[in-house]
DNA sequence: GGAAGCCGTGAGGAAGCCGTGAGGCGGGCA
DNA sequence: TGCCCGCCTCACGGCTTCCTCACGGCTTCC
């Protein structure tokens, strides 16, 4: 069931310097395409895998994932699109579809099923060399510029690990513990983070976390406030965290 | 599941209540195509703004930056390739570009250019639908993925093999042996698992498991988590792996 | 020096939320 | 056609979470 699965590492003179070269598993039942695809990969520099069918495909992702992977739709056993929605389960990487088939519904249906891009045949080899460029570029522009300008999913409050504020997975970590928050502990202490080290009026907290209606509830500042300095502060009385502004509102700094 | 269906989720968080239309930039001199592109993106829902010619495109995206660009290459004065490098000089948006020109080194050019995809015309209109959706879509998953994306086809919650998750081969094993799920339940665990150690939404969690137009369903949650506890929990009352984060969402973890 | 804010503290009540159990309904398979 | 499994529905009880209120000490300003 599994035969056909082809790994072949570059070890040729272009090959990239550091680190590992990109990995592009190319899929097609036709050997003649494979070769031409594969050694026109690998002359860019790219780490070339192959696989003659979908369970191969399957296979040969599972043990080593791709960075992008080159996709034929026509393949006996599992085809194409079952291909696609089986790697679209688990893995984000990719996917450069190509076709015999120029129909238009075609290309939605594997579009919308997760491929990135869709390749009619007979294609030019440059212009599919550009479109795994693209594909890569993209992958590279998120991994480096995740959260692009937008505060850091993570904010780290105190110095070696002492208080952690997870934004992304909505976590806080005391000393590496979990702090258990309930849902208004959390957001408020969260819009404290998103303002790390400034004095956030108490207007201003109440609108954001409570809403737009609220703005001269102080009782609840207090109250949430003493909360959190139960949970977060290694002395709640002397807090050095989650500061007083008094007459003003109230701030979170690093020690 | 989790076909290319565009919904905006709102993971969690602050103040974001429901997102806003998606914001397409349609940049054409011929108003015909302008007319036909911007009319069918509305149709889908997305916030449409057109422009002329490029400088009109430049000053359009400046004002307003959009999610994505339609752009053809053919204008006079600044022309498409000008107007694409420009708008990368400062955003990653996706840009689409539009071109009568079947020639192979033209696609070379844009798509190295910056371009993410490139279109022939005539171009169908549902094609151009789709490419849009692919675009915004792979925004949608790398500003989700950021927290905790899925790198292999297992994701191993649980120290020495006690509760695995095999996303590959869509199978759920708790101390090596295989725990029978039925289709609802494994799609309520994977998505889970591909956002490991992250709170997810109840919203979020219903639209992607059950579909965009589900959301307030909580019923459903609570239904299914219970029944995934007693398959997967050491002890189902006490949850390990499945934890609840109140009035918020569910988070599978790591213990 | 006195008065008025302002903040921290403590406790109590109401509502919301989650877990639980049971039952109806429809579709797939025999 | 009948059975069974999986999905949806509903009601209820308990616990968590949020809001409320009162008081006292400290600071600040008159």
């Amino acid at each position: 069931m599994n035969g056909g699965v082809n790994s072949s590492v570059n070890g040729s003179a272009n090959g990239n310097s550091n680190g590992s070269a990109r990995r592009i598993l190319v899929v097609d039942d036709e050997p003649g395409i494979l070769v031409y695809v594969g050694a026109n990969l690998r002359a860019q520099g790219y780490e070339v895998a192959t696989a003659r069918n979908g369970q191969a495909a399957l296979d040969a992702a599972a043990l080593k994932p791709p960075d992008a992977v080159v996709l034929d739709l026509a393949m006996p056993g599992i085809d194409g699109y079952e291909t696609l929605r089986r790697l679209r389960e688990w893995t984000l990487a990719p996917v450069i579809v190509l076709s015999a088939h120029a129909d238009e519904a075609d290309k939605v249906r594997a579009l919308d099923l997760g491929a990135d891009d869709y390749l009619t045949k007979p294609f030019g080899v440059d212009e599919l060399l550009a479109r795994v460029r693209v594909a890569l570029r993209r992958l590279d522009a998120y991994a480096a510029g995740a959260g692009g300008g937008v505060t850091g999913p993570v904010v780290d409050a105190g110095g070696p690990a002492a208080l952690v504020i997870d934004l992304g997975r909505r976590l806080v970590l005391r000393d590496g513990e979990e702090v258990q928050l309930t849902r208004t502990e959390y957001e408020l202490l969260a819009y404290l983070a998103r303002n790390l080290g400034r004095v956030v009026g108490q207007r201003e907290l109440l609108q954001r976390v409570w809403g737009p209606e609220y703005g001269s509830e102080s009782d609840y500042l207090r109250t949430f406030v003493r909360q959190l300095r139960k949970k977060l502060e290694p002395d709640p009385a002397n807090p050095v965290y989650l500061l007083t502004a008094t007459g003003v509102g109230y701030r979170l700094r690093r020690p």
